[in-house]
DNA sequence: GTAACATATGAATATTTGTTCATATGTTCA
DNA sequence: TGAACATATGAACAAATATTCATATGTTAC
């Protein structure tokens, strides 16, 4: 290492990133796809607006779970919430979602 | 809960979900893309093949630690690799990656 | 008001994950 | 062969994460 060649690639691919914060709140976003629980929640929502425990029975998990879990997919607006009586219904922010989604999917399946 | 509709919400939604364990292989493949190490790896990328220690130097890291985070990127066939003398240079597998990377920037712009 | 239900949240725990150091493996050149 | 360099890997550690239990908050109906 440390040739001209080395520095100037180096120096050349830096100027063209973009930047650390960005990358960072991007990851951020990703790892929220990266967990089981989240990605079946997510593909829940796929078909319409769910109530919580209707959530955690589809998912098999406890109401507590998902509950956190919902709230990760909130923070990062993969999802809204909507108060109806006793129940909240939670459906997804808005359709890069489910695009992002199939495109692992494609990804995986080859 | 366990009222009729509840019950038959789950249970249409239920299948019509991709089984689990195309959905845990799809969090994995994100989990991938949820670190910003990686993530900068992998943008790295985008422009040309690079050898370890011209990845190591741009994103500021040991050489160690890419090596690590290569295996990783390796594993779930993110990139391959092509082995010239004694470096080893590393290129994105396929167009997908970008593709999704992409996405995932649309949606943290909004 | 209280009871019954749905959801949210805090604390505790177990597991996973990222990084580093030290070192092994692989490659070239003298 | 051995020295010098590039990369890979194992072990150890720290930090982040997912889950559960117990409980708090919110809502409705009586």
């Amino acid at each position: 290492m440390a040739h001209e060649d080395h520095q100037d690639i180096v120096k050349e691919i830096k100027e063209n990133m973009p930047d650390a914060d960005t990358l960072f709140e991007l990851a951020d976003f990703f790892k929220v796809f990266g967990d089981s629980t989240r990605i079946r929640i997510m593909c829940a929502l796929f078909k319409k607006e769910l109530s919580v425990c209707c959530i955690a029975d589809i998912v098999g998990m406890e109401q507590s779970t998902v509950s956190h879990q919902l709230r990760v997919l909130r923070q990062e607006n993969l999802v809204k919430v909507r108060r109806e009586g006793k129940q909240s219904y939670y459906s997804l922010e808005d359709e890069h979602i489910q695009k992002i989604f199939e495109m692992g999917l494609e990804h995986i399946m080859e």
